[in-house]
RNA sequence: GCCGAAGUGGUGGAAUGGCAGACGCGUCGGACUCAAAAUCCGAUGAUGGCGACAUCGUGUGGGUUCGAGUCCCACCUUCGGCACCA
């Protein structure tokens, strides 16, 4: 088959019969398929693309073929990073290198020949979008969602800018080398953490990888503990979270986050000096460093000394790295003979601790054990079971309003300003007498000016554009300046499923009417990378709306699927500068989209991918050809002999293949289902001659329909030769008919205590007495069995007999 | 470091706790051919045996079970995420 030309013949065939179109009108029930959207990086449709797409539009077309209506979008996540990173390199301008950039890869997914919808193809960059991107953020900031606080940055001292944590190599500046210091700096942020419970539960209700809810749960933190009040020798207090309160007692030492705004209040002159130096130095360290367990504690005293409330013990107040400010309240109890970390910090610093947890008869643990047992050394509660002091202990110094039972969560709230220029700008203007004011949503979109001089230099690029940055107070009238600041491009990417069913609506982001017909997203298809951010943003959103009237579900994607990663030649991930990115626009144009598709459905297992190799793609192409003969051989049949036994093998190959790729593409395992495919052309090669005309016929037909998700130009094409009208993906996917897969007889392995020894054949629908009657008459097992005592007799209906002799 | 995965022939990969290696690639042998290509047929985990067969075999070490690639424990290696890459 001339590939080219028969791919673009039915490309241009699908789109004069508007045949991918979503149309509300066809009938069957909506089923909205989304493939996570993609960034319109360097110029060119990348391999991972492929694998994410085109199986998945494989997916979309077996859907639609079993006669659901599908909707299945694109779009362009535009805005982000490295196109500003690429303007600032090149002086390319962010807008100029995006649009090129996307006409590039529209052109290519076209060519990919998928079922996309793309009149209502959507860019997170345009205006149009972006509107109502800032709408949201206006939604978020009214109800309460969106608010303001200080919070860490990365500040390059040199570059005089805040870097992305990628740009951050070894703590040091990618672009200039200088070291990176955190800087407080006023950002917004999403109130994300007040739907942490919610986000947590709906976990059970969604049918998405356990590992991916497992991650989501972890992120989540939920821990269940106290708040406990220590007091000051001043007389000022604070509180500490523990999951612990039953090692209370045993506290030896208070820890204060280096960062937390106490600190500076409760240093004694004499230890300003280390507290502030340790500050700094903690300021060039990384949270994910700060936390390693394996790393040296280190720590500085303050001078002042904390009272323990269950107690009275006097204990030291230090700073310590391994407390971070963004947990609990950013104040730990130190607990050496419960906790680990505690344990190596008091051993290093020689702070005296006492052991208060021991075991049912007194004898201690082994210090440090983080295990529950039974209190000790706690006047007042000694022989207590962990568990109950926990309560115990709380409820004494709750009654002297010193504690309370607290839910902490390690989830943080979204943090989403950037300081950059591209992306949405925050539609917040900043006036000196009214404070924060909302632009007023008849004023938006609030537009990225395009003049704008991006180059680092100690300002946000907005704020050094005039006219974009001087404004009047919506509120007072009076002088005032916009936010300088554009939203993080999540943001952009939280709710874009639930605008392309109306990505052309200039009126409303969405409307009630068609939200609640098109979604949820039926299957969401995208990496496992975004388990944590992209998803959980997308979840807090919807909740948001839908707690603000706009929506009516609660989960966005009811089913989510990962794909798996596809990497060089050499097992690493594709980058340019390792020079092992694999361009897949040779292959398509070398092989076709159908084939290129095919092989990567065939070579991989789709949610593990794996190292990239043309090894055995030219395979594709012959089984092609071979398939293509078996169906045309329909057309002119010539002379048969009509064999029985080979027109029931071909019948039973070809339901069992209906049957076993039907449950394969559900399952996204492509892989199988090609295998299976494969399977019952090589049956059609072997009965060949032997099938009555009529019987052949009808069996082809069903084979092109098998195959069409999987090749769909080529199945148009066969389609057609075949003398049919219309699509072929107007029609339905073919069905098993289960009596065309019972056998009279079926095989069974033998073992003998559990090793095999033989194969018998018994007939179908044989009872276990029977099964276990032909065994033992079997030859081979009389000899292995004469002698010895037969115990016990396991059947596996249509499996196994397993003898067990002694 | 923490959280989450993965590890199966020469190779990509199959296997609801039930015949490990489906389906391919590669390799070897054969047919067709003057020859080559293409195509077709057969073999192909390792070891031993002429052979029927036997033994071993799913990262390593233990365990549960009549039976473990699959479940449990410990370890090793690789990969994803860790909140400003998307």
């Amino acid at each position: 088959m001339d590939y080219k030309y028969v791919e673009k013949k039915w490309n241009d065939y699908w789109k004069a019969h508007e045949t991918n179109d979503f149309k509300p009108e066809r009938k069957g029930e909506k089923f909205y398929v989304l493939e996570m959207f993609s960034y319109p990086s360097g110029s060119n449709l990348h391999l991972g693309h492929w694998y994410n797409y085109a199986p998945t539009d494989s997916y979309a077309r077996f859907k639609r073929m079993q006669g659901y209506n599908v909707f299945q979008p694109m779009g362009f996540d535009a805005f982000g990073l490295p196109a500003e990173n690429f303007a600032i390199k090149t002086g390319i301008h962010p807008k100029d290198s995006t649009t090129k950039n996307i006409a590039t890869m529209e052109r290519q997914l076209a060519e990919m020949g998928a079922m996309f919808d793309w009149p209502h193809e959507l860019y997170t960059c345009d205006p149009k979008y972006y509107k109502w991107t800032q709408w949201l953020f206006l939604q978020l900031y009214k109800h309460g969602l969106a608010y303001q606080k200080l919070a860490p940055v990365n500040w390059c001292p040199s570059c005089k800018t805040v870097i992305a944590n990628e740009q951050v190599v070894d703590g040091k500046c990618e672009r200039c080398g200088a070291e990176i210091i955190r800087k407080e700096m006023t950002q917004w942020f999403f109130r994300i953490t007040k739907y942490a419970e919610e986000l947590l539960s709906g976990l059970d209700t969604i049918d998405w990888p356990e590992k991916t809810k497992s991650m989501q749960r972890n992120w989540i933190g939920k821990s269940e503990g106290g708040e406990v009040e220590f007091s000051l020798e001043n007389g000022k207090t604070f509180r500490v979270f523990t999951t612990r309160p039953d090692t209370l007692g045993g506290v030896a030492y208070v820890v204060f986050a280096p960062e937390h705004p106490l600190v500076n209040e409760i240093t004694t002159p004499d230890r300003l000096e280390a507290v502030k130096a340790y500050q700094v130095a903690t300021s060039k360290t990384s949270d994910i460093e700060r936390q390693s367990t394996t790393k040296e504690k280190t720590g500085v005293f303050t001078g002042a000394y904390a009272i323990n409330p269950l107690n009275g013990e006097k204990v030291p107040v230090w700073i310590a790295d391994y407390v971070l400010s963004t947990y609990g309240t950013g104040i730990v109890m130190g607990v050496p003979c419960g906790d680990t970390r505690d344990y190596a910090f008091a051993t290093k610093f020689g702070i005296p601790f006492k052991n208060v947890v021991a075991f049912r008869d007194g004898k201690q643990h082994e210090m440090p054990s983080e295990e529950y047992g039974y209190v000790c050394n706690t006047p007042g509660f000694d022989g207590m079971k962990s568990e109950d002091a926990k309560r115990a202990i709380l409820d004494r110094l709750e009654k002297l309003g010193k504690s309370s039972l607290k839910i902490n969560y390690r989830l943080r709230d979204w943090s989403v300003s950037r300081q950059r220029y591209w992306g949405a700008p925050i539609p917040m203007i900043h006036c000196p007498k009214c404070g924060a004011v909302p632009v007023p949503e008849k004023d938006l979109p609030v537009e990225l000016p395009y003049n704008v001089n991006f180059t680092p230099d100690g300002q946000s690029p907005l704020g050094k554009c005039e006219e974009f940055i001087n404004v009047k107070c919506p509120v007072c009238g009076g002088k005032a300046k916009r936010d300088c600041d554009t939203l993080d491009t999540f943001v952009c990417s939280s709710w874009y499923y639930l605008r392309y069913p109306e990505a052309r609506n200039d009126e409303a982001p969405f409307t009630r009417e068609t939200v609640d017909k098109m979604l949820p997203v039926d299957t969401y298809v995208g990496g496992a990378e975004h388990a944590c951010m992209h998803l959980l943003y997308a979840r807090f959103v919807t909740k948001a709306l839908r707690d603000m009237g706009y929506l009516d579900f609660d989960e966005p994607f009811k089913r989510l699927v990962h794909q798996g990663v596809i990497l060089g030649t050499d097992g690493a991930r594709m980058s340019k500068s390792k020079g092992n990115v694999i361009n897949p626009d040779k292959y398509v144009s070398e092989y076709g989209s159908d084939v290129f598709r095919l092989y990567l459905m065939f070579g991989f297992s789709y949610m593990e991918g794996g190292p990239f190799s043309e090894d055995g793609i030219k395979a594709i192409p012959k089984f092609l050809d071979k398939l293509e003969r078996v169906i045309l051989k329909a057309n002119h049949y010539g002379t048969f002999v009509s064999d029985k036994a080979s027109e029931k093998e071909l019948e039973y190959a070809v339901n069992y293949a209906i049957k076993n790729v039907t449950n394969d593409l559900d399952a996204f395992s492509f892989n199988t289902a090609v295998a299976r495919v494969m399977e019952c052309v090589n049956v059609f090669g072997k009965t060949e001659g032997k099938i009555g005309e009529e019987l052949y016929k009808s069996l082809a037909g069903k084979l092109v329909l098998l195959v069409a998700p999987l090749v769909p130009h080529f199945a148009e094409e066969l389609h057609e030769k075949l003398g049919f009208q219309g699509s072929v993906f107007d029609e339905k996917y073919p069905v098993c008919d289960e009596s065309k897969l019972v056998k009279d007889e079926i095989e069974l392995a033998v073992q003998v205590n559990s090793k095999i020894r033989t194969r018998i054949v018994v007939p179908t629908g044989a009872s276990n007495e029977e099964i276990e009657k032909i065994a033992l008459a079997d030859p081979r097992i009389t000899a292995e069995v004469s002698g010895k005592t037969v115990r016990k007799v396991i059947v596996i209906p249509s499996r196994l007999i397993n003898i067990i002799v002694g």
